[in-house]
DNA sequence: AGTGTCAATGCAATTCATTATCATTTGTGG
DNA sequence: CCACAAATGATAATGAATTGCATTGACACT
């Protein structure tokens, strides 16, 4: 399997786009990372590492990422967009706690074969879908 | 059953807020309404009942409905929040033409399992969940 | 090295949905 | 009817995300 970098690489030379230190850069930031990282968030990383670099840049490098399908956004439902590196991984959606924000990858196949049935008995071409599930994790239930 | 409205009193009296004539007619509103609306699209059907009834009041009082358990909010991925009467319905998820923004109410007892049994599994005490299949309707491939 | 061409950048300003502020009005229990 | 907390509408403010713009950078051809 080729290295993100390269295909990101690919991925802005098919674009006619310029593969920049700022974007190597950001891009070698969120893939070092093992939290899902919000925009801002990342930012500060970034910035840690070359304090040169704008913020809208950041932004900007997060959209063709996610174009070049090497990381996704997630929403957590705390108000900002996150996220995480997908090139390579696994598909899989998200339990999180909403006490302590702590969330757990799931990944269920009945699930998701369910979901490809129910588009096409609906004569939808399937591109993607958001799961999320929404609780209250076990330390945060018993008290602290 | 009883009637939304009735609800919506009992819920504004147990937590000693007052039943004004907006909120009335802002539930009578969205309660009418088939689609699921955004705040916006909702505020312009009820100043079109009473033109004095202003927008922070809309949102104010979608946050109350929300609170009761009346209706509920809803991320068609199209940058605003949607809302959709929930009392007395179904619970359902929803399959989304990113092109026209046609919908589908959607309910899987096999996936709603699921998902109840995975919370468990790790813990969790599952409180709420979103599910939004994305894709392209059937008009929308062949169309054009 | 020089030049032309565009894309990329950082910064600041802007957009847009949603919230907060506040002076005034209104619903409700007594 | 009264008192008074809560609600309202107008408006300003917020905050994530986007955009305009002057400048910089990368690359190609000379
Ligand atoms: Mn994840
Ligand atoms: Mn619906
Ligand atoms: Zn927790
Ligand atoms: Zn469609």
């Amino acid at each position: 399997m080729k290295e993100p970098q390269e295909v990101f690489d690919a991925y802005l030379a098919e674009k006619n786009l310029k593969a920049t230190p700022q974007r190597r850069l950001i891009l070698d930031t969120i893939l070092k990372q093992k939290d899902h990282l919000s925009s801002e968030e990342l930012y500060a990383k970034v910035k840690a590492r070359d304090s040169s670099i704008g913020q809208a840049t950041v932004y900007r490098t997060l959209k063709l990422l996610v174009d070049a399908d090497i990381v996704e956004p997630l929403d957590f439902a705390d108000g900002v967009t996150r996220y995480e590196p997908s090139y390579g991984e696994e598909h899989h959606d998200h339990l999180i706690c909403t006490v302590c924000g702590k969330n757990i990858e799931i990944l269920d196949p009945t699930i998701e074969k369910r979901q490809e049935q129910i588009a096409k008995e609906q004569g939808f071409k399937l591109s993607s879908h958001k799961m999320y599930l929404y609780g209250i994790c076990n330390d945060c239930r018993k008290g602290k």
